[in-house]
This record gives C-alpha cells, structure tokens and sequence, in this order.
DNA sequence: ATTCTGAGCCAC
DNA sequence: AAACGTGGCTCAGAAT
C-alpha cells in the first residue's frame, strides 16, 4: 500500500510541469481517458480524495463502472470521477450489506428479548473481563441517547448488540429494560475494555448508569504505544494491528444515516463487530505494553482512572455570564468599528483592486501598508513584524490594537455564548488526556468527531476568562504548580544548583541569576517596586530557551541582542550548570540511538525516529528534521513528566473531591488545577488542595510548589491567604 | 455549499 | 547547515 503510494507521488512530482503544458495544449476531444487519469491523479488531491480516485479508476479498468454518456462529450474531469464515486459506493454499499449480512458469523447474538437480557447479564457476570459499547442516536452525550448495546463475553468467544427502543424496529427492547443492564455496568468486579471509553461512560450517564469496573480503553491505550499513529479510530487501528478490515458507519450507511434507522439484521454484525474488535485489540495492546512493565504500570493505574476523572469534569461544565459577554462584545465591537474606520481612512488610498480594502486579509494589507509607510513588509506576524515598528506609524499602532480587539471578539467573547448546551444550560469542553505527543492534555474537539468543534478551555485569554464564573454558592479554586518544569528538569537531570535553589525555597531564576551575575539573591530577585528585575528575566528566558532548544537567532530577538551574544550567554548559563548541559546532550544522543526518549520512570515514550536520520553534506530537509527532533528530545521529556505529574495529581484530587460535599474539579489547565468549591470552604480544605498538589507525586528529592487562588470569576483571584484574612476582617 | 490549507494568534 | 516545544480556533482564499 505504502509503496504503491510512493511510486504514484514520485511519478507526480517529476510528470506536473509537463503534464499541466500537455493539458493546455490538448484539447478535450484529443485527450484521452488514460492522459485524464495521469492529470487528474497528477493533481494535490487529499489523501481521502486519492483513495477515492484510485477506487473509481480500478472500478473503471475493471469495467465495474462507467462515463455518464450526458458528460461523455466532455473532458474527463476530477469532479467527474469523484462523482462516479458516489455511483460506486451507493453500488458496492448494498452489495457489501447483503454479503455482510451472509456471512454473520454464528458467534454474533443478536438479543430481543428481556428474559435473555436478564440470562445475558448473569453470564457477563461470571467473566473476569467484558468488552462494551454503545450505539448512540447522535454524537451529543448531553442530548443524543442509547439505542443499542453490545457486548462482548471473551472466555465464551459471543458477542451480543441489545437493540433499545429508538431504533426503528418493533423487536428493539424497550428503552426501560436498560435497566437489566445496570448491574453489569455498575460491577465494579467485571472489569471492561472500551474504545473511548469517555464517549460511553457519558451515554452511559445520560441514562443514570454508572460505569464501573473501567479495565482499558483500546483508543487512549493505542496513543501511549505509539502516539504518532495517523488515526485512532477502531475501524483503522483493527487492520493494522489486528489484521482485521472492516467498514466504517459512513462508508456502509452514508454520511448521514442514523444508527437507529439501520436495519437489525445488519446491525448486528456491524455493532457486535465493534466489541469483537476492542477486544482483539485489547489483548494485542495489552501483551505488547506488559514487555513495557512501567508504561503497564502507568497506563493502568493513571490513564485508565483518569478517564473516569475527565468524564466527570466534562459534565460538570461552566457557567458563563452572558450578560457580562454580551455588554463586553458591544464594547469591542464600538472599539473595533471606530478603529477599522480610521485605518481604512489611510489604507484606501493605497489598496488597488475594486472591492474594498479587506483589512482581515492579510494578502490585500500587506502591499497597502507597505506603501502607506514606504516599507516593504516581509509579513504581518505581530509580535516579529509589526511590534518593532508601532513607535514609528501610528497606523501600525492602530493596526495592532484592531486586531486584538477583533480576535479577543471573533474567537472568544462573541463566539463562546454561543456554544451553550440546550439541555444543561451549561457549557462543556472537552478534555482529550492523550490529545499531545508529549501526554499534555488537548481540549477543544472530540477526537473522533474532529467536524464538531467545541471550545478550547485551555487557551482562554485573560479577558475571554471573565465570562467563566463560579456556580451560585460556589467559588472557584485554582492551585497552580510553581516552577513546575524547572522542578521536573531539575529532577531528571540532577542539576545540583537547580536542586539546591528549590530545597532553600529560592525562587530557581534569582537564584541564578545571583550566581551568574555575582550580585545578593535580594537584589536580582525583585526591583524596589516590587517588579521582575532584567537579570532575572532574563534567566527565564534562558533557562526556557535551553529547554525549549531555542536556537540563538531566536533568543537573540527575545533578549534584544545579537545572536553571537545570545550563544555566549547560553554558553556561560550552562557552564553554571554542568549537570543539566550534560543531561541536555545525554538525551539527544539517546534519541539519535535508539529514535526515542523516556519520561520520567520510563512511565512514557516519546518516539523521534526522525533523530536516527543521517544527513549527507548539503542535505538541509534532512538535517531540519534531525534539529527538530533533537529539540524534541529534551522538551518532551520534561513536558511529559510534567504531564505526569499533573495526571496523578488530578486523580488525587478527584478523589479528594469526591470525600468533600459539593467539591469538583472544574479543569485542568497543564501546570494548574482548578476546583469548584462551596464558598464557605475551611482553612483546612485550602490546607488539604495544596497537600494534594506537593504530595501527589515527587520529582524525586526535588520539592513541589503551589500557589491557592479564589475566584468568582475566572482570572480574578485573591491568594488563600488573602481571601481568609477579608473573611476575618467583615 | 462544503472542504481544505496556511497565516496568524491565544494558552502553557 | 536559521528560525522555539505542545496544542486549537478563526479567517481568507482556493478548489471543487
């Protein structure tokens, strides 16, 4: 498959200038149909296109399929083809339906029955380990329900689907007798084997069962075996891993079909092929993560409890205040008119072309402001671009603060009110734990469903948070991690002087600082008015430049010098820190060797195979990607060590939550956990968060750090302390 | 109308 | 041997 792929975009590359002059000399009645499919598959087609392509070609060749003779007249086009795909797929759908339907194997046990319900939970009942999965009428687990269950029961090799009553068929049991199933799926002692496991645990919920007993989940399993993986979904994982193909809901049913529509017969198979193939999966996954037995470990006793975790804090959702969005967007939204008036005052005159200046397009701006400050703008990157020169033009000043205002706007103020659910009233995120090659969490979109978007919770601007408010009677804690990838890697490397600086409680940069530049920690630490000093900022930089492996171009810019002087500070930082430069190198020579990097305790890879490549004298793509990866390298592993922790430490305070009456989590936001508390909270419950966020889970000898805030509103905190000492004071 | 991509920018 | 690691969302523009 990958080979044929290869030869065909070789061929493509080297074929397209002639092959596009060709086009144009040839007209439609000289061309022929095979001079089309060189063309057309000639063509940057999508990877689903190309695969649709090839399937009508091989159709065609096998003369499976023919032209239209209404377009027959006409050149052979890509839009043609990919409409004979629609024709072949309608074809082979209900051929591939009827034979799916043949050929049910007999182990595949279709139950519409109560009384065989009820036998069928008895018998799970005595299996150590289940497979489960649901059938849903949609992909809302707030509004859509339940219409069928399977099941798969592994030492009696059957595999059940339970049809409920939205399908569209008289023999489907009532949606009442999910009830039957209760007792299995709140079995803590049956364990279970999902594939996303997240998406069932909430239908589960919509119908008041809770799911107990959660043994793996084969989706979030698959991204800690290889989290490069170019899809997660069961329907591609089976034939790779478990030599198994099967079709995908859209392929047999088309895009829009409704599971409770599908015929039971077909249903069937189709349903009870799922838990089959989870838990095929399942047992590869399994033996292959055991000859790993610290990843095992990991995986087992974080990953699988956390998922129970993020469901829980998924449903929870937000509170925003919508008349706050609503008085805030009128406000941007009078800022932005005012100034994209003015700036269109001075940027027509310079805009050529009939339509009006677009100033959100980059392409129309860049030669209008170009010309109106007589500079040749390379970009409009804000930060690079556009920042050096807001001192100089006004216009550009006036340019920057339009954009802020309009993606403050457009992305967040304007847009989040809008993503409320109907049912909850509330607004829910979602959580992905494995979303990030490095194991940080992703939030926004649903990893199977990536059409649907939802809400990045984790990349809210400071003024898009004030919307977020605590629920009536309650206030929102949040407990951030201090310094926590300076502790991590303080930790992984042994950095005595990094280690000696949090033992002694000192802040790592100052301390630094203070031994770098010879001056008392006082003085470097904070300025008279309380304010960072440019010694310690600059320290921070650094010591982020060396784990984000900034190259010193970049640093260059941030600390507002020459490159050659940006290396020499590098330079001498390290030599202040023998231990974390060696461990820098250490690393990358370990990924060089074996094309992947440990996190902490081996609990998780990161694998670089691109650091194995050897780049010959002039080959700079090669050499590109082996500098990536070696920037990989270190990063990743102090990234996801640091993800680790903030994992474990999460599921300590759930469980904390759970022993607290009207505690929950509220989010997590990489370095920070945040908690909905009742507002009359104790000093010993704020005591009882900041144990949970040191005491979960050690950098080794290297101490944890937390810092309590309390909000009604996101973003605007008190410190614990603060908050205690107002109390007092009324 | 729908789908895809790149530029740009928000977070840590 | 030039460009900072991990993400997600919006908009414009292009392709179909």
């Amino acid at each position: 498959m990958t080979e044929l792929k290869l030869t065909l975009n070789v061929k493509a590359a080297g074929a397209t200038d002639a092959l596009q002059a060709a086009a144009v000399r040839k007209t439609a009645a000289t061309e022929t149909l095979e001079d089309a499919w060189i063309r057309i598959l000639a063509m940057k087609n999508s990877e689903p296109d190309n695969a649709k392509l090839h399937a009508v070609k091989q159709a065609m060749d096998n003369g499976k399929i023919g032209r239209d003779p209404a377009s027959a007249n006409k050149r052979f086009s890509k839009a043609e083809a990919l409409r004979m795909y629609s024709v072949l797929a309608e074809q082979q759908r209900e051929g591939k339906l009827a034979e799916l339907v043949a050929n049910t194997p007999d182990n595949y046990v279709l139950v519409t029955d109560e009384t065989v319900l009820y036998e069928l939970t008895l018998l799970a009942m005595k299996e150590p380990i289940i497979a489960v999965d649901t059938e849903t009428t949609g992909l809302d687990v707030y509004s859509d329900v339940i219409v069928g269950v399977s099941l798969t029961l592994p030492t009696i090799d059957r595999h059940y689907y339970i049809p409920f009553e939205p399908t569209h068929d008289a023999r489907a049991l009532p949606i009442e007798a999910l009830e039957l199933l209760r007792p299995l799926i709140e079995n803590e002692s049956v364990g279970k084997v999902l594939h996303n496991a997240i998406y069932d645990i909430a239908m589960f919920r919509r119908h008041g069962i809770t799911l107990k007993g959660l043994a793996w989940d084969t989706m979030t399993a698959m991204h800690l075996l290889n989290e490069n993986e170019p899809s997660y979904k069961l329907k591609d994982l089976a034939p790779v891993y478990i030599g198994s193909e099967s079709d995908t809901f859209a392929e047999l049913f088309g895009k829009d079909a409704k599971f409770a529509e599908v015929p039971l017969d077909i249903a069937l198979v189709y349903a009870a092929k799922d838990t089959h193939l989870t838990w095929d999966l399942y047992v590869f996954q399994s033996q292959h993560l055991k000859k790993m037995p610290e990843m095992y470990e990991y995986y087992c006793t974080v990953e699988v409890p956390l998922l129970i975790v993020i469901a829980d804090l998924e449903s929870n959702g937000y509170v925003l205040d919508l008349d706050f969005a609503k008085e805030y967007g009128e406000k941007l939204r009078r800022q932005a008119e005012a100034l994209l008036s003015e700036l269109l005052a001075v940027l027509t005159p310079f805009h050529e072309g009939e339509e009006q200046l677009n100033i959100n397009s980059n392409q129309q701006l860049k030669p209008a402001l170009s010309k109106a400050i007589g500079k040749e703008l390379p970009n409009l990157d804000a930060k690079k671009t556009l920042k050096p020169l807001k001192s100089e033009f006004e216009i550009i000043a006036k340019l920057l603060e339009y954009k802020k205002i309009t993606k403050l706007s457009g992305t967040y103020i304007d847009k989040l009110p809008l993503k409320q659910n109907a049912v909850t009233k509330r607004w829910h995120s979602r959580f992905n734990p494995m979303g990030t090659v490095t194991g940080r969490f992703s939030s926004g979109k649903d990893e199977e469903d990536k059409s649907e978007q939802g809400f990045n919770v984790q990349n809210q601007p400071k003024d898009a948070r004030k919307m977020f408010v605590a629920p009536p009677g309650k206030v929102i804690i949040g407990a951030d991690f201090k310094a926590q990838e300076i502790r991590c890697v303080a930790h992984l490397s042994g950095e005595k002087v990094l280690i000696d600086a949090f033992l002694n409680e000192r802040d790592p940069y100052a301390s630094l600082a203070s031994d770098f530049h010879g001056k008392p920690y006082e003085e470097v630490y904070k300025t008279a008015e309380g304010d960072d000093t440019v010694e310690r900022k600059e320290m921070k930089v650094g010591m982020l430049a060396a784990i984000y492996g900034t190259s010193k171009y970049t640093l260059a810019e941030q600390l507002n010098t020459t490159p050659n002087e940006a290396q020499a500070f590098l330079d001498r930082m390290f030599k202040t820190m023998p231990q974390l430069d060696g461990w820098i190198k250490e690393t990358q020579e370990f990924a060089a060797k074996y094309g992947f990097v440990w996190m902490d305790g081996k609990q998780r890879k990161r694998r670089l195979p691109d650091a194995k490549l050897k780049a010959k004298w002039g080959d700079k793509d090669t050499w590109r990607k082996i500098s990536r990866a070696k920037r990989q390298g270190p990063n990743g592993r102090v990234q996801g060590s640091s993800s680790i922790q903030t994992k474990v430490t999460m599921i300590r305070a759930y469980e904390m939550c759970q022993r607290k009456e009207g505690w929950r989590l509220w989010g997590t936001v990489h370095d920070e956990l945040l908690f909905e508390a009742p507002i009359d909270f104790t000093e010993q419950d704020a005591q009882d968060v900041e144990d949970v966020m040191t005491n979960s889970y050690k950098f080794g000898d290297v101490p944890n750090g937390s810092d309590l805030e309390v909000m009604t509103i996101w973003g605007k905190g008190v410190p614990v302390s603060k908050w205690f000492a107002d109390k007092e004071s009324k």
